[in-house]
DNA sequence: CGCCTCTGTCGAAGCGCTTCGATAATCGGT
DNA sequence: ACCGATTATCGAAGCGCTTCGACAGAGGCG
């Protein structure tokens, strides 16, 4: 019952049979006949056994513990970040492993610390830059590494993400069906795009390629988060473009100062003016009126993720670009 | 300098002491001479050696790593709870530990789990309810754990969090210095309190109290989190009490659809009504006018809660309750 | 100058588990 | 009824580290 500090060898006592037949019960490694399976699976549970990690680490050269690599910047919507982090924690779960949760404030040295000392047996990171000084260090690491974006060289590494500049597209895309000829893109802070990060670049130009190919007028503007920013920027924008008619919105913090800023301005949405977000769901729906948007698949992301760690912590080969496919929500913003 | 499974014995070698001189070198658990350790070191250095931690685990009985208990809410302001995880990460890693995610869907199993295969030394549990069912589960467990937030029976129990009847009473007493009479606060959404989180209830009765004691009226309500709710929610207040000049607003969600829903109603801030709000910091600035709030100190909790961690791991005495006492800046709100 | 106390270092015994090779016991085929 | 191939189980050797006790050598004391 306790469990109170249990071992395998109390186990083995306890069900009469040897320490490494439980173990082999306990890993299924070797044909063990049913009756002795029983036996052991019975004590292990009235003993209240669990297995110490740290010698089943030692012995078996697997801790059975990914790192999740979560660097915290300015500008990052905070929330899509969470949601990642619960689904990498809870399909690693399925998997038999648990989650350490790395952040930046160690830079590179926590990773080279945390795969050095066997801690984990393999990464996760999220929110890579184009230029991430991370990505160096991750190939020259033994252990295996799954990224969530892209960096600028994706070359020989894994990398998992939304495909950005399809959503940007279909929010083109969607908006030209409704017979928009002018549109503008709000995206990330500048210097979101400074850094380089990848999606935010990405969606511009999905945005861009999208807008040219169906013959459209568009311009694609950085966007800051706070409310007196996003009026003058809505405001200019009205003023200068009297034809603009649709709105793509991808930054979850700026959407509701931008709805507020068009409320502002009298125009109404969608009547005056169309708007598509790129956004969790949630947001969408909490909006007024709710958001046609484009979902980013935050727990699919993280469950495919750690899929292709797990394949590769298998030492199975995996694809290097794994791209998820966007689908867009019509609501009442369109 | 690869440090590709260097073990404590090759460092040994390396410098041609015994592997315990090792060890109470890195660890300073004995007197080891100026002159022994610095060779030492120097190999440490050059070979490129990690501990391993699964061993070191093993022979000394401590993981050196926390569990971090997140469970994901609805209501639940992520950003703030984002910031108690970053400051949990980088307080234990100043006492050289790490952070084990643990999240909701595991339930207490994972608890159990984490503690029994002492996986994990301690347990620092967030976001915890009047009646928390991990709190029962936290007794019987032999690691110990502190708790960030109160549960209503906190006897026995290590807990940490900010003094939040106290930040509702700062708002009344600020809006009372600025001559408000009536004023009303803005909290949770419903659901959260059905829920009995301890801190959306003890936000309100300290509101309540000071409103009392400065011989003021006020109202404390629910807020739900889409602007058509906020909006009619405040139209309703607005109209039923028309002496109404100071808003309390304690829902980081709900905070800019207050402020874009009182804009609506052409109610100029703070002209005709003064806001504060109880958020962080950036949430307050960004918004339009800059607003009046109380921080909640999400740095220094996750600190707190790391350090009264490490001393109950080493064995000392802490108090039960710690309370932080909040601040309030003055911004263009009121 | 012999005795005792420190200091600094070493060797060895585990920590609890996995895994390899060995050994009984069982079985089908002839 | 005997032999080789399974099948089920066991014992022992580590995995890399910490920690305990032992012990030389240095130094202080009477």
């Amino acid at each position: 019952m306790s469990g109170r500090g249990v071992t395998i060898s109390e186990v083995a006592r306890h069900a009469g049979v040897a320490v490494s037949t439980v173990s082999y019960v306990l890993s299924g490694k070797r044909a063990i006949s049913t009756d002795t399976r029983r036996r052991v699976l019975d004590s292990v549970r009235t003993l209240g056994y669990h297995p110490n990690a740290g010698a089943r680490a030692l012995a078996s050269k697997r801790a059975n513990v990914i790192a999740l690599v979560l660097p915290l910047r300015a500008g990052m919507h905070v929330p899509v970040l969470m949601q990642f982090a619960t689904s990498v924690v809870t399909a690693a779960r399925q998997y038999d492993h648990d989650v350490l949760l790395l952040t930046a404030d160690e830079g590179s040295d926590g990773l080279r610390r945390a795969a050095a000392s066997s801690l984990v047996d393999g990464l996760v990171l999220m929110d890579v830059e184009l230029h991430d000084s991370r990505v160096p260090l991750l190939k020259e690491l033994a252990e295996p590494s799954v990224l969530i974006g892209f960096p600028a060289d994706s070359a020989g590494l894994t990398c998992v993400d939304l495909d950005f500049a399809r959503a940007g597209a279909l929010c083109v895309e969607h908006l030209a069906e409704r017979g928009h000829r002018e549109i503008a893109l709000l995206g990330a802070p500048s210097v979101v795009y400074e850094r380089g990060t990848g999606f935010a670049r990405r969606t511009r130009e999905g945005f861009t390629e999208a807008v040219a190919q169906h013959g459209l007028t568009g311009v694609a503007l950085p966007c800051e988060e706070n409310f007196d920013q996003v009026s003058a920027e809505i405001g200019e924008l009205l003023d200068t473009r009297p034809g603009l008619s649709g709105l793509v919105v991808h930054n979850e913090a700026a959407v509701n100062h931008v709805l507020g800023a068009l409320r502002q301005y009298g125009r109404r949405v969608p009547g005056d003016i169309a708007v598509v977000a790129i956004c969790p769901d949630d947001i969408a729906e909490r909006s007024s009126p709710a958001l046609t948007s484009v979902l980013i698949p935050a727990e699919e992301v993280g469950r495919q993720a750690v899929r292709l760690l797990m394949e590769k912590l298998e030492g199975r080969a995996v694809p290097e670009d794994t791209l998820l496919q966007p689908r867009l929500t019509v609501r009442n913003s369109t």
